[in-house]
DNA sequence: CTGAATGTATTGCTTGGCGATACGGCTGTA
DNA sequence: TACAGCCGTATCGCCAAGCAATACATTCAG
């Protein structure tokens, strides 16, 4: 029997569920609720939340309050709107320490530090972004340099290049042009082809190295960690300041730890 | 190690919706799965987190389902069960940048690292826990010292005592007693007065001090962040070993540069 | 004072989620 | 090799859980 008047249906919630049987609605909101605050820079209301969710007002009243009776979701200290809860946090530290190649980089990239003194992150690889898992900061360092979970497109930082350049070459290619290239910097590199280029002569260099193109007065390097079939799991970064360092100095110097940290770490899976 | 108790809030889907309209189940029972891993220590079948998460296989399935298509869970590397997935490092980095508590920290603390090479944490107060948002390795550390999220206990962390005794001693006493209080180590005090006492003697002193409780051969001290009500935020931890240090030098070393800084944050809020 | 936010509460309809059940594919073992 | 016991996957009819609309008390800005 045909639908007389089928609700208007909100884009996001169902176009999965009609095809699928085992697509649990409610549950994919309660996530849209959460990821809602990925485009925030602050608290938000429950309308800023259903808004970014794309689900209406009612629907972020259910879902919030579900949220933060099981402390996901927490009013901002100032009662002035709400805020990701620190549960959120145990499932981030779930997810580090039950990865196998957190589990084996872990003391890998403690140990490097002894090796030099510049800032050691190893980061996760996710398509088009790697997402920083270890961060081992040097002196000087700014709030996004500090904090676990932040994620960096792939075509334009070290680590990311290094993780592309362990990918087959046209596979490479898709990912950057999934996604939309923006300039950081005035060195930005937003043309595809060159940046194919960069992967190849990092494949060659057996590292990838970046300056500019995503901080300014950043030198970096990445090297990939790769599993047995040579597919990239994550990579390891170095960073210095171009203040310190000529991008060759710091190359020569940081290139080879990262290498055989990877090697170390690869060797694994 | 084996985990400090999470609040894992243990308890089924149900109890709640009966009196609660606003309830959601499915977005609960969703949230429950995730934390079923909080439990784990690898990968987890279907059957596993059914029975984790307090739920029948079919429900099991159809959340993973939902949960796998939203790459809040993943298949594990080499394909033998499920583990949390990269997405939700995405929510505890929306956590961490948008607490202000953590904004007004970061900088203090990554300015204490010049001062002192001890490891530091900044933790975050959760009641019976606190919950490690950022962390300066020394050099010799293990896996649990660097990964952030992990959560310990308030009644045997230098941090936590510190959180504790910024408290009325009737509410800190509550919390000790609402927590299992358990031996880490031999040198553990479980005895609920004689913790009072040592957060007496905080208070007097201004930071706490820990050595062996929780970790053999460590010493650390912890100083809580307060807001103008004088409610704790959280506590900045320094670390040492007790093979480098006598407890007397290191606290005579550690204290007034994390109360310092502590000063600088709580001053904010 | 007004208008637009905020968060909170209620309600009847119906569809989305439920849970029992079945199935084919591995893995280890008797 | 056959069997037992897992694994993950797929199907389906029933009905209460979740839905959207609506109303309301506060707060804040102009």
């Amino acid at each position: 029997m045909p639908d007389p008047k089928r609700p208007h249906s909100s884009v996001a919630s169902n176009f999965q569920a009609d095809a699928d049987r085992l697509f649990v609605r409610s549950a994919a909101r309660a996530i849209h609720v959460l990821s809602a605050f990925h485009e925030a820079d602050g608290p938000l209301s429950l309308s800023d939340i259903a808004t970014k969710a794309e689900i209406d007002r009612s629907a972020a009243q259910r879902l919030v309050h579900t949220l933060m009776t099981l402390g996901h979701i927490r009013r901002s200290p100032d009662d002035r709107g709400y805020l990701p809860g620190l549960r959120l946090l145990d499932h981030a530290h779930d997810t580090l320490r039950l990865d196998p190649v957190v589990q084996v980089a872990t003391p890998v990239i403690l140990e490097m530090r002894k090796s030099i003194a510049e800032r050691i992150d190893f980061s996760l690889y996710d398509e088009t972004r790697v997402i920083y898992a270890l961060r081992m900061q040097s002196k000087r360092e700014t709030f996004y340099a500090t904090l676990v979970g932040h994620s960096v497109p792939t075509y334009c930082t070290a680590g990311g290049r290094a993780t592309l350049c362990a990918l087959p070459p046209e596979e490479a290619r898709e990912i950057i042009n999934r996604f939309p290239l923006h300039s950081y910097t005035s060195y930005t590199n937003v043309d595809p082809d060159s940046i194919m280029n960069s992967l190849e002569q990092a494949r060659r260099d057996g590292f990838a190295q970046v300056q500019n193109e995503f901080v300014l007065g950043e030198v970096a390097i990445g090297v990939p960690v790769v599993n047995r079939q040579g597919r990239p799991l994550g990579a390891i970064h170095i960073a210095g300041s171009l203040s310190e360092w000529s991008a060759e100095d710091f190359a020569r110097r940081a290139a080879p730890i990262a290498q055989e940290a990877a090697r170390a770490i690869s060797g694994s899976f």
